[in-house]
DNA sequence: CAAGGCCCTG
DNA sequence: CAGGGCCTTG
């Protein structure tokens, strides 16, 4: 069995502060799946293995998985719960300690037990809620236990506890110790939310006022101690991370929960305290000859999970070892204890400095990302990398590092370096290394133009064509993007090109320290990827996403303490829709109202996305298990016609997305070899699409051209175009935007239009007769890619 | 060798 | 779109 350490071990650092009590696993409505399907243990999400010592004897998340639903309504129902015995094959971990522990209690469920061996492994669900079951039952009858101690005669099975009576105060003490430590940890993290979310704790006070009244009526019966420790072990199922798809379902099977802005630590640590006082009353008056069950069950669904270390290590551990056990257990509880404290605090103190980094007066660099997040909708410009990479331009040596900036320009440039390594050579790369480009960065050489002209219209291109050789003219008028004029204090137009390391991220800085000022320590190794977090934690981004997602897009760092009551202690506690943590309704415009449906409550995310808003598409037949991540995402494996929507959204900005960006913006994406390589095909055959159809329009225009003209006039690529009242895009919407729910940014007009037209101009050209005529094209193409909104970060299908 | 990309086919 | 083949790249 698993040591103490085990227990506590790095395995679930993250978690166990903060974690739900149950799985990723758990969520209902997710396909029953028997026996087949059952995912691999390495599948589990990491960090929960006390959560599955505690609530899956059987030691498979599957079995939790997808039955809560049944679970919930069966097990109200205690009576029922030898019909729905069907153990199967159990490993008896906790059984076994329980029964160590608890033998006067065990006597019962030995029996139980060895009926379920027989049964068949018939039913998951059944399994499941015979577990919840059994605790229930444990807990009752230890009470009803307590009270036959204090009026009759101990019993045979009662007399056998009467020689623990010692073991039984050391526990007590123990688990004194662990209330008080428990006290603690939670007054320091009340002190971190008075500290951070002063206005959650004023709404969760509330709540909890709320609450107690109305329990305070049934809290007494011990009728309904089953009633409440269901809600305790559903509350530990969904937790923290869970919330904001589990919060309502929760509470539409918990009697008791309340509100939809719970905070579950405070309420289920006040609840047990309470009930843990009310259990050493009841223990008090039976003259303390009652077995310890209380603390045992409660730790179950805790904050610390130190439920998973009691059952596991209490009975085993004292039970079977006797004094030494206690001792383990004890020191065991100290060490975890400690730890605990010591993350809480930690990540207090991360949070706190980190955070304030983010404060308005942060350094440029910091946010030096955003003018690329800004102006989510269509047309919106883009500075960000884009400027970047043409201002690197022609520095051979340098280009490549700084395209990294953002992460998954790294792997762009990848990308583009593969396609430049190829034989072919490619008309616009010829261009792009000319001394012309050298002399002068392109984005001070050819913003004006671009801001000047029409994006879709043909002035700045032709402004460049040179007459006698077309092909060589066709610049790519998006290409050397000016930064947006919204953002002049982070990007300069006039200084950027020339002093690129005052106004970006310090990795761009110091890796374009070859040609600028900057000697520059060795840059952080890689770029946070999407999120501006260069400071934060990859955990830390992980809880925070969410919130930065929104903060990003409202241009407006917010302040210290919106930003820190989204705090990861807080935000997956609170209700999502009205929580700062959650966009807020201006973005929540933008994306798909099925989105809001999730961020509602509703347990919809888990069966896929529901892409654009008329689920055309039938989305949902995602198939596969739910994992909860440490971002308190729920992932599937497969993907849906939703993701695939998305997908296709996608492609409006980005053409050549790396897996790593795939996975940043699939987060509801379990993503293993076979998902990343489907996707990868999908964008593949995006491009296929796309590169075809700008094929047959450059033909057609071409054919066009001459038989209207005689000849194609030079300088007629300038005319073609991918207006919005134009068949191409027509015919591009429907196949990328099939809904029209999206709005096609701008953007993506402008590079269809630039592909049109190398397309146009290598057909023109008779560069078409080459055998790899279109690679240069590709290679065009490829840096064309542009970030992708933040509203795709999120799970679901962005709308707008 | 794996990952990606393109091409072709169904 | 998905599969398979082929190629390039690291």
């Amino acid at each position: 069995m698993d040591s103490p350490t085990d227990l506590f071990g790095d395995s679930a650092p993250e978690i166990h502060a903060f974690a739900p009590a149950l799985s990723s696993t758990d969520l209902p409505g997710v396909h029953p799946q028997p026996s087949a399907g059952r995912p691999p243990p390495a599948f589990r999400p990491p960090g929960f293995p006390l959560i599955h010592h505690l609530l899956q004897p059987g030691g498979a998340s599957r079995r939790i998985g997808g039955q809560l639903n049944t679970t919930l309504s069966t097990h109200r129902h205690l009576e029922d719960r030898n019909l729905e015995d069907d153990g199967g094959e159990r490993d008896g971990q906790v059984e076994q300690g329980m029964e160590g522990g608890e033998e006067g209690v065990m006597e019962e469920e030995d029996s139980l037990l060895e009926v379920k061996k027989r049964h068949s492994d018939a039913s998951l669900a059944a399994e499941w809620s015979q577990d919840v079951l059994k605790v229930k039952r444990m807990k009752l009858e230890s009470r009803q236990r307590d009270g036959e101690a204090d009026g009759e005669a101990s019993e045979g099975g009662r007399r056998r506890e009467g020689g623990r009576e010692g073991k039984r105060r050391e526990r007590e003490e123990l688990k004194e110790q662990l209330e008080e430590a428990r006290e603690r940890l939670q007054a320091l993290q009340e002190k971190v939310w008075r500290a951070f979310g002063e206005k959650h704790m004023a709404e969760e006070e509330k709540k909890r006022m709320r609450r107690n009244g109305n329990r305070g009526a049934t809290d007494r019966g011990s009728r309904d101690v089953g009633m409440m420790e269901e809600e305790d072990i559903t509350e530990g199922m969904y937790d923290e991370e869970d919330n904001d798809s589990g919060e309502m379902e929760k509470e539409s099977f918990s009697l008791l929960s309340a509100s939809p802005f719970d905070n579950f630590h405070t309420h289920k640590r006040r609840e047990e305290r309470q009930k843990e006082r009310e259990g050493r009353m009841e223990r008090g008056r039976g003259g303390g000859g009652g077995v310890h069950l209380e603390g045992m069950m409660e730790g179950a669904g805790l904050w610390l999970d130190c439920g998973g270390l009691v059952r596991g290590d209490w009975d085993g551990g004292i039970e079977d070892e006797g004094e030494e056990g206690g001792q383990k257990f004890a020191q065991a509880l100290k060490l975890e204890l400690g730890s605990a404290v010591a993350r809480v605090i930690d990540r207090v103190l991360r949070l706190y400095t980190e955070t304030t980094d983010f404060t308005p007066s942060s350094p440029p660099a910091t946010i030096s990302f955003l003018p690329s997040d800004v102006g989510n909708d269509a047309g919106r410009e883009r500075g960000g990398w884009m400027g970047l990479l043409t201002r690197g331009r022609g520095e051979e040596k340098t280009r490549g590092k700084e395209e990294k900036m953002g992460g998954q320009d790294g792997e762009r440039e990848k990308q583009l370096q593969k396609m430049s390594n190829g034989s072919i050579v490619s008309p616009g790369q010829s261009h792009r290394t000319e001394p012309s480009d050298l002399t002068m960065p392109l984005a001070v050489q050819r913003s004006p133009d671009i801001r000047k002209a029409h994006p879709l219209l043909g002035p700045p291109l032709s402004a460049h064509l040179n007459p006698s050789h077309p092909n060589l003219s066709l610049h790519h008028p998006s290409l050397p993007r000016p930064p947006p004029l919204s953002h002049p204090p982070l990007l300069p137009p006039a200084s950027q090109p020339k002093d690129p390391s005052s106004s970006f991220h310090p990795s761009s800085s110091s890796s374009s320290s070859s040609s600028s000022s900057f000697p520059a320590p060795p840059p952080p190794p890689p770029p946070p990827p999407p999120l501006p977090l260069p400071l934060l934690h990859y955990s830390m981004q992980q809880l925070f996403s969410r919130s930065l997602h929104h903060t990003q897009l409202a241009h407006l760092p917010p302040s210290r303490k919106d930003y820190l009551s989204s705090d990861p202690f807080l935000e997956f506690s609170s209700h999502p829709s009205s929580h700062p943590s959650f966009p807020p309704l201006p973005l929540l415009g933008h994306l798909d109202p099925s989105l809001a449906r999730h961020a509602h409550g509703g347990r919809e995310r888990e069966r896929g996305m529901r892409g654009d808003g008329g689920m055309r598409g039938g989305g949902g037949m995602d198939g596969g298990e739910l994992y909860l991540t440490a971002g308190g995402v729920y992932t599937q494996e497969g993907l849906s016609p939703c993701h695939l929507k998305k997908a296709k959204l996608m492609f409006f900005y980005t053409r050549y997305p790396s897996s790593n960006t795939l996975k940043t913006y699939f987060p509801d994406v379990k993503f293993n070899r076979c998902v990343t390589s489907q996707m990868i095909k999908w964008f593949s055959n995006f491009r296929e699409f796309f590169y075809i159809q700008m094929e047959r329009f450059a033909r057609q225009a071409v054919r066009e051209a001459l038989t209207r003209d005689g000849a194609p006039r030079l300088g007629r690529e300038s005319q073609l175009r991918v207006g919005r009242d134009t068949e191409l895009y027509r015919i591009l919407n429907m196949h990328y935007n099939k809904s029209n729910v999206y709005q096609v940014p701008e953007r993506f007009i402008e590079v269809s239009e630039v592909a049109l037209r190398e397309f146009y101009s290598a057909i023109w050209t008779g560069r078409d007769s080459d055998p790899c005529w279109k690679k240069g094209i590709y290679k065009i193409v490829c840096k064309l890619d542009s970030p992708v909104p933040d509203a795709f970060r999120l799970p679901g299908c962005p709308v707008g």
